[in-house]
DNA sequence: AGCACGCCGACT
DNA sequence: GTCGGCGTGCTC
C-alpha cells in the first residue's frame, strides 16, 4: 500500500513536495526522491497531501535509507530557525543533511587474504618476495598498499598472486571508530572557586533545559570547569556538543580534552574531508560519537541523544555569519537546548550585553570565576598617546657582504615609516634583554591596506568590491579581503604609469614585522595571520615554537587572541587600539572591548606579571579607558546606556534588509520602493535605504535598510508583511538579516 | 539550487 | 548562418 506524504528537500523552498511513500514510512525518515531531472535526498516531513496536484502527477520515492529517523525536536528546530531568520526551511534542512557521502554506497576497502593454495598448486615459482607476502598474510588480511609496504614487494608480485588464485579479495566496509571519552580518566585538581562553579553546572545538568553563563576572566580555567559538566553528562550515556569559534579549534584545546578524557573528541568544521564528514555524521546519529567539538555548523547535526551544549567563547562574532543560512549560532544553540530540554553553558570572559541582560533578568543562570591560575595577576594596561608619543622613523640596516660594495655607491638607506611609539620600542627592548617574550597585535593582514600613487593620486581598488586591495609582500600579491580577488603587485601605477609613485599606505602585520626586524635585527620574530600561516599545521608549528620559547616577538592578527597559552609572554603591544572603533557597526565598541581584553589576557599567565601597551590617538575614549582600568562594569554600563538611548538590542529588535543585484539601478529602485511601503506605527522605525558600506561586493550592488522595533513586536511578522507588499523581480535579491552585527 | 528553454549579439 | 550569453520558469 502506498500513501502520500510531504517531503522537505534541501533546496531553497519553504514548502514540502508530495510523494507517494510505502505505508510503513513515517515522518523523520530520510529518503531519496527524483526531483525534476535530479535525484535528491529529502526528509518525510508530514503525512498527507499538501498540494492540489492530481495523484497521477505524484511520484513515488526511490529509496528509504537505513538511518535513524530525524527526531521531532530537530525537525521543530529546522522550522523554528527558518521562521526566525526568514530563511528557507529547505536550506536549514540542508545544514542537517550536510554529509552527502552518507547517502552514497558505503566505501569498501579491498583487503586480500590467503586462499590456502600453495605456490606449487598455483604453478608459481618459489621466490623470496612471494614468501614474504605469504608470511605477512598469515597474520591477517591486508590491502594492496599495506602488502607492498609490509612485505616490501611491488604491485606486480601481488597481481600475479591474485591472478593465480593464491590471494582472494575480502571487501571490508570501513567504519571509523570513535572511542568513548572516559569521564573519570584524569580528574584535574580544581581550585575551590572552580569546584564550586563545576558543582553548580553539574547540578544544572540534572534538570532539563537551563542556560548558564560561565563568566570567568582569561586564565581562570573555564574549560576545566565545563569539562566537569561534560563528564557528568557523559556518565549518563548522553552526547555533548561543544561549539567553538572556527579558529580556536586548536591543538592546545584538543590536548587538554585528551588529557582530561583520555581520547580525542569527534571534530566538526568546514575543512573536514568528505570521508571524515560522512563518518562523523554517521557516528553522531548512532551515539558512537559522544563528544563533538565543532564550529557553528555542528549545531545542526542529528544527534541521537544530546545531553549538553557548551558554547565556548560565546561572545565571539564568528558565531554570527552567513553560510547556507544567516544565523547566530549561540542563540540558535539556546533554542536547540530548549527543544531538546537539556542544559546549555555559555562560556566567556567578556559576555555580550544580550547575555548580561538575560542574566540580570534571571532568564540565564550565572557562575563566576574571578581568579587566575597559580596566583597569576591580571596584566597592567598602559595607554600610549600616539599624539604625544609619536613613532620615529627608522633606518633599515645597511646590507652586508657582496652587496655592500654597491651600497656605498648607491644612495644611503631612506628612513622608513614607523608605527611603534618610542615608549613601546623601549619596553620591547627591555623585554628582549630580560629574555622574555612579547606579542604585537594588529588586526590587519598583509603589508599595507592600500596602495596609492603619489604622482596621480590613484588608489588601487578591487574590480568586484568597493574596497581597496591589500598589499601582501610575502606572496607578492594584491588581495581583496572581501571577495578574495588576487592580482600581482603592479610595478607601475596602472593609471598614470609612474614607476616611482606607488606607495604603501598604513600598516598590516607584515609591515609591523618589517619595522620590528629593522629595529631589533637579532630578535627571533614570528608572523601569524590566517594567510601567512597557510595551513593548520603551519599555525600549530608557529604556536609550538612560541610555547617552547624559540620566538622572542610574535606579531599577528586576531588569530593570536584565541585560547593560546604562552607562559613566558609578559608584554603585549596593541598597535592600533582605535581600529574597529571607527566602523558603522553597532557592536563596534563591544567587539573592540572583547577583542582587546582577550589579547590583553595573553600577557602574564604564569608567575610573572604582564604589561599591555595600548597605542591610540584617542586616549580619552571611554571604551579604552574602561579597558585600561580593567573595569568591565564601567564599560557595560556605558554600552547599556548608549543602546538603551537608541533602542538597540537587547532593548529593541533590529533587522537589516539587504537589497542586492547585478544592476545597480534596479537594486536601487527596489530599495527605494521598499522604503516607500515600509511598515510604520508605534515602536516601528525604518532607516534607509542607503548604499551598503561596501556598495559593490563580489560584483553585486547592495543597498540596505534597517528595521528597528520595540522588544514586544514580532519583527519577523512585520518583515513578512513588508515583503508581501512588493513584487520583487528575479534579478534583485532581498535578504533579511535578523539581529545584524555588521551593516555591510 | 540546478537545469532547460528561449531570445538577442559576435563569430567561423 | 550558428554558438552561447543569461533572464525566466519549473521541479511533487
Amino acid at each position: 500500500m502506498e500513501k502520500i506524504a510531504g517531503i522537505l528537500l534541501p533546496l531553497p523552498f519553504n514548502d514540502v513536495f508530495d510523494y507517494k511513500i510505502p505505508d510503513e514510512v513515517v515522518p523523520g525518515q530520510i529518503v531519496r526522491v527524483s526531483f525534476g531531472r535530479e535525484q535528491q535526498i529529502g526528509v518525510v516531513w508530514k503525512t498527507g497531501k499538501s498540494s492540489n496536484l492530481d495523484d497521477s502527477k505524484i511520484k513515488s520515492i526511490t529509496e528509504t535509507f537505513n538511518l535513524p529517523l530525524l527526531r521531532p525536536e530537530l525537525m521543530k528546530l529546522v522550522e523554528w530557525v527558518a521562521e526566525y531568520n526568514l530563511a528557507y526551511k529547505g536550506l536549514v534542512l540542508k545544514m542537517v543533511l550536510c554529509a552527502k557521502g552518507v547517502f552514497e554506497d558505503p566505501k569498501v576497502n579491498i583487503l586480500y587474504k590467503l586462499t590456502g593454495k600453495t605456490l606449487a598448486e598455483a604453478r608459481l615459482k618459489n621466490s623470496s618476495a612471494r614468501w614474504r607476502v605469504i608470511e605477512l598474510l598469515r597474520h591477517g588480511p591486508y590491502s594492496r598498499a599495506e602488502i607492498m609496504k609490509g612485505a616490501g614487494v611491488s604491485q606486480s608480485v601481488i597481481k600475479t598472486m591474485i591472478e593465480s588464485g593464491m590471494l582472494e579479495p575480502l571487501p571490508v566496509k570501513k567504519q571509523k571508530e570513535f572511542l568513548p571519552p572516559k569521564p573519570d580518566f584524569h580528574q584535574v585538581k580544581l581550585t575551590a572557586e572552580q569546584q564550586a562553579a563545576a558543582d553548580y553546572l553539574c547540578q544544572r545538568c540534572e534538570t532539563g533545559f537551563s542556560v548558564t553563563l560561565l563568566d570567568g576572566v582569561t586564565g581562570s580555567g573555564k574549560t576545566e570547569v565545563y569539562f566537569e559538566a561534560a563528564a557528568k553528562v557523559l556518565e549518563s550515556g548522553k552526547q555533548v556538543l561543544i561549539l567553538v569559534p572556527e579558529i580556536s579549534l586548536t591543538t592546545q584545546w584538543l590536548a587538554r580534552f585528551e588529557k582530561r578524557f583520555g581520547v580525542k573528541p569527534a571534530k566538526w568544521h568546514s575543512s573536514l574531508s568528505p570521508a571524515e564528514r560522512t563518518e562523523t555524521w554517521k557516528a553522531v546519529t548512532q551515539n558512537r560519537a559522544k563528544v563533538v567539538v565543532g564550529a557553528r555548523s555542528a549545531l545542526f547535526l542529528p544527534y541521537a541523544d544530546l545531553g549538553l551544549i557548551v558554547v565556548d567563547e560565546s561572545h565571539d562574532h564568528s558565531f554570527k555569519q552567513e553560510d547556507v543560512v544567516n544565523y547566530q549560532a549561540r542563540d540558535m544553540a539556546v533554542v536547540r537546548a530548549k527543544f531538546e530540554n537539556i542544559p546549555i553553558i555559555l562560556s566567556t570572559a567578556t559576555p555580550d550585553l544580550e547575555t548580561i541582560v538575560n542574566v540580570e533578568n534571571k532568564k540565564y543562570g550565572c557562575v563566576k570565576l574571578n581568579s587566575r591560575y597559580a596566583a597569576a595577576e591580571l596584566p597592567e594596561i598602559k595607554i600610549i598617546d600616539l599624539r604625544k608619543d609619536k613613532p620615529v622613523k627608522w633606518l633599515p640596516p645597511v646590507k652586508s657582504g657582496s652587496e655592500s660594495a654597491n651600497a656605498e655607491q648607491s644612495t644611503p638607506p631612506k628612513p622608513k615609516m614607523a608605527w611603534l611609539a618610542p615608549s613601546l620600542c623601549t619596553a620591547l627592548e627591555e623585554n628582549l634583554k630580560k629574555g622574555e617574550q612579547s606579542m604585537l597585535f594588529l588586526n590587519r593582514r598583509g603589508y599595507a591596506p592600500l596602495l596609492i600613487c603619489r604622482d596621480c593620486g590613484h588608489r588601487i581598488q578591487c574590480p568586484n568590491c568597493t574596497a581597496w586591495l591589500t598589499e601582501h609582500l610575502k606572496s607578492g600579491k594584491l588581495i581583496c579581503h572581501h571577495c578574495g580577488y588576487t592580482t600581482a603587485i603592479p610595478k607601475c601605477c596602472p593609471e598614470c604609469g609612474s614607476e616611482t609613485g606607488l606607495t604603501a599606505c598604513g600598516p598590516g602585520v607584515e609591515r609591523i614585522a618589517e619595522e620590528v626586524k629593522g629595529r631589533f635585527p637579532d630578535a627571533r620574530i614570528e608572523i601569524l595571520s590566517s594567510d601567512t600561516a597557510g595551513s593548520f599545521a603551519e599555525i600549530s608549528a608557529a604556536i609550538n615554537r612560541m610555547e617552547k620559547g624559540e620566538t622572542d616577538i610574535i606579531i599577528g592578527t586576531q588569530i593570536l587572541a584565541k585560547g593560546h597559552h604562552f607562559p613566558a609572554l609578559t608584554l603585549v603591544g596593541i598597535v592600533d587600539a582605535d581600529l574597529g572603533l571607527m566602523g558603522s557597526d553597532l557592536r563596534a565598541s563591544e567587539q573592540t572591548f572583547q577583542l582587546l581584553s582577550q589579547v590583553a589576557g595573553r600577557a602574564g599567565r604564569a608567575e610573572k606579571k604582564g604589561t599591555v601597551y595600548l597605542q591610540t590617538l584617542y586616549p580619552e575614549n571611554a571604551v579604552l579607558k574602561a579597558l585600561a582600568e580593567g573595569n568591565r562594569e564601567q564599560f557595560i554600563n556605558l554600552e547599556k546606556n548608549s543602546r538603551q538611548k537608541l533602542n538597540l538590542p537587547p532593548y529593541g529588535k533590529l533587522a537589516a534588509l539587504i537589497v542586492s543585484g547585478n544592476n545597480s539601478e534596479s537594486a536601487g529602485k527596489i530599495a527605494t520602493d521598499l522604503a516607500k511601503c515600509a511598515p510604520s506605527g508605534n515602536g516601528i522605525e525604518v532607516l534607509g535605504p542607503a548604499p551598503a558600506p561596501i556598495f559593490m561586493l563580489r560584483g553585486k550592488f547592495r543597498y540596505r535598510l534597517l528595521l528597528k522595533t520595540l522588544r514586544n513586536i514580532n519583527i519577523q511578522v512585520v518583515l513578512k508583511k513588508w515583503f508581501g507588499r512588493l513584487n520583487i523581480p528575479k534579478n534583485v535579491r532581498v535578504e533579511a538579516d535578523i539581529d545584524p552585527y555588521s551593516f555591510m
